[in-house]
DNA sequence: TTGACATATCTCTATATGGGAATATGAACC
DNA sequence: GGTTCATATTCCCATATAGAGATATGTCAA
């Protein structure tokens, strides 16, 4: 067989880094297709096709505004991966400060560029 | 071109379920791949594949004892991740009760299933 | 050295995708 | 209706897998 489909789960949807974009394109608030393809420089087609599957995945919703569709984050549908890293935590308490020190490192230098 | 490589960072490589049940398996330490192939009941090629890829990324590191490896993960690795979640922790405030109860409620029903 | 055990790698196939381009759908306005 | 703008869908291709199976590599024991 090959690989898991994408839409399968939350896990498969946020990795593609074009998706984390457009998810983090919407954290300012709804926006209309064409804003986050200006704001990414991104086909139209491809932005639509990543939007399909956020939706479908339930990360992003969609409204009509007269002939634009304003796309929206729901952050809820992230508790999965949240819950999925606190398993993590819990069991790790004692590398914690660690995980810490590097989650740390990280927001120092990269800022949107989580990778 | 094609999708990206899982092998490209920390969100990919957990795209996969099985691969977050090896790491699952990992949770409760250092284990042998016998052991891990026990545990999930894969095809030791698989579960060496898989391992190759978490180790490419980081996610575990890899020690010999005698003729077995061992394999021990690497939560620090998993900051990327929670560093994303992070940012949008912090700019939907608003919403983040409703993803709690959400948590929540994951966390009541399943348990090992986090997808 | 020979043999047994533990793990990694190689080969092969089917499949799901991501991206590009063209086009279809849909809404508002004349 | 016809036109224009906004978005979604379809077609096509290259590619990176995941999984299966066979086999290579490596380590310890006798």
């Amino acid at each position: 067989m090959a690989r898991s489909a994408t839409t399968s789960d939350v896990f498969n949807a946020i990795g593609d880094a074009r998706r984390r974009a457009i998810l983090d394109e919407l954290i300012s608030g709804e926006k209309a297709v064409a804003a986050i393809v200006d704001g990414l420089a991104l086909p139209q087609p491809q932005v639509s096709k990543h939007l399909r599957v956020l939706s479908d995945v339930g990360l992003v919703t969609c409204r009509a505004d007269g002939r634009r569709r304003l796309y929206r984050l729901e952050p809820a549908r992230l508790a999965p991966l949240q819950a999925w890293l606190a398993q993590y935590a819990r069991a790790m308490n004692a590398r914690l400060d660690r995980m810490d020190d590097y989650i740390k490192e990280l927001q120092r230098e990269g800022d949107g560029d989580a990778s």
